[in-house]
DNA sequence: CTATAATGTGACCTCGCGGTCATGTGACCG
DNA sequence: CGGTCACATGACCGCGAGGTCACATTATAG
C-alpha cells in the first residue's frame, strides 16, 4: 500500500508517478523496471519516491489495485446481453467486454499482464493467487453450465478450465501485441475483421469443447 | 559463437560448463542470469569465462545451437508412423515425439524456452526469427493437408497457424511446468494419464478446425 | 633447456541498481 | 513572530553486475 503521504498529493501529481511506472512497467518488466527513471520521468527526486511507495513492489501493488479497481468500474454498468444464456454466449460476451477494456488501457494491462503472467511465472506469489482465482471464476461458470444441461456431465472440468485459461490467455495476449503496433488500437478492435477473427477462435473452442467425454472416448 | 579456446577444451570440461549455464539460464532467464555464479558453479576463473565465449548473450547462443542440433538428432531416427497420414495425425506425432525430446532434455528445454519466448517477447530479434520459423513450419504443413484435400481449402490459414502454435506452445509450457514437479519427469510423460490428457487437448483442438470456414459462416 | 605460444587467473574497473537520510523548504498555527 | 510538521531533495551507501587486463602457469617445439 502507498503510504499516506501519496495519497495526500494532488491528483495531477498522483496520475503523473502513476503513468510513469505504467510506462516503466510495460517497457522493462518487474526486475529490469529502475526506480531512477520513473522518478526521472515523473520529474520527482528519488527520495520523495519512497516517501510515497515502501519499495518497487509497492508500486506495483498499486498499480495492480488500480486495475482491479477500475476493472470493477468498468464492468459494474454493463449487463450480460440476456440472462438465460448459454455458457459459450457468457464467456463470448466476456472476452469481448475484455477487450473492449484492454484496449482502453492498453499500456496498463500490458504492465501488470507482463509482470504477473510472464516474471511472475517464474517468482509470484501474486501470480500464483491470480492464477488460482481465474481458474475458480471458470470452474463455476463450467459447473454451472453443466447444472443448466448446456455441457455433457461427463465432460473432464480441469481440462476445459486449463483449455479456456489458455484461449483467454491466448487473445489478451495477441490483442495486446498486435493491437499495440495499430495507429488507434479501439478501432482495430472494433473493427470487423478483428472480430471475425476472435469470433472465428471462440467458435473453433467452443465446437471442440461441446464435444463429450463419451464421444471422445468411443471416437479414440 | 564461442571462441576457438573453448571449442579446444576437454569435452568433460565444455560440458561441466554448459550445464552451469543451462542451470543458470533455466533458474532466472537470460536478463538476471549471473555470469559470477555460472563461473563459480564450473569451477573456472571469471577471466576464462571470457576466453571462451564473448559476452553473455554468446553463451545462450551456445546453448541455443546445441538444443536445435540436439533435436536435429533426435528426430533424425525417428519417422513418422505412417507415409501417408492425416495432418491432424502427423501433429499429433509431432508433439508427442517433442514431448518425448523435451522431458529428455527438461532443463535445456526450460531455459531455451523461458528466454526465448518469455523474455523474448519483450526485446527479442532471436525471438522474431524463432517464430517465424515456427509459423512457415505449420503454414506448410497446413497447406499441402490442403492440396490433399484433408482441409477445407476455404479455411482461414493464417487463423488455423495461430490456433496450432498457441496449443504447441501451451502444450510445452504445461508439461514442462507439470513435469518438473514431478519425480521422474519421463515417467510422467509417459503415464497413461497424461497421453491421455494431451490426446484430449488435441482432439478439441482437431475437432474445432476440422469445422470448415463455410459452416462457420453459416452457423455464425 | 630455452623460447614461444596458448590457457588460466582473480584483482580490479565502471556502472547502475534499490534504498537511506540529513538537511532544506514552506504552509499553517498560536 | 517563532515553532511545528508534512513534504522535497539529491548526495550518498553498499552491492553485484558485466567486463578487462597484467601476470602466472602450462604445453609445445626446436
Amino acid at each position: 500500500m502507498p503510504r499516506q503521504t501519496f495519497l495526500n498529493l494532488p491528483q495531477e501529481k498522483r496520475t503523473i508517478i502513476t503513468n510513469a511506472a505504467v510506462d516503466e512497467f510495460a517497457a522493462y518488466g518487474f526486475e529490469a523496471a529502475s526506480i531512477n527513471r520513473i522518478v526521472a520521468a515523473s520529474g520527482i527526486a528519488k527520495g520523495s519516491f519512497y516517501q510515497y511507495f515502501e519499495d518497487k513492489m509497492d508500486v506495483f501493488r498499486h498499480l495492480l489495485d488500480l486495475l482491479t479497481q477500475e476493472k470493477v468500474e468498468f464492468f459494474k454498468d454493463k449487463h450480460p446481453p440476456s440472462p438465460s444464456q448459454s455458457v459459450f454466449d457468457y464467456f463470448r460476451w466476456v472476452t469481448k467486454a475484455g477487450m473492449e477494456f484492454n484496449s482502453a488501457n492498453p499500456l496498463m494491462v500490458q504492465a501488470i499482464s507482463r509482470v504477473l503472467f510472464v516474471e511472475g511465472l517464474y517468482y509470484g506469489k501474486l501470480f500464483a493467487e491470480y492464477h488460482q482465482m481465474t481458474r475458480d471464476g471458470i470452474t463455476d461458470m463450467i459447473q454451472k453450465a453443466m447444472k443448466q444441461g448446456e455441457l455433457d456431465p461427463s465432460i473432464d472440468v480441469e481440462l476445459a478450465v486449463m483449455i479456456i485459461e489458455i484461449w483467454t490467455n491466448a487473445i489478451t495476449t495477441y490483442v495486446l501485441d498486435e493491437g499495440m503496433k495499430q495507429k488507434d488500437i479501439m478501432k482495430w478492435v472494433r473493427s470487423a475483421k478483428t472480430q471475425e477473427k476472435i469470433d472465428k477462435l471462440l467458435y473453433v473452442m467452443e465446437y471442440g469443447l461441446r464435444k463429450t467425454e463419451s464421444e471422445f472416448v468411443a471416437s479414440s
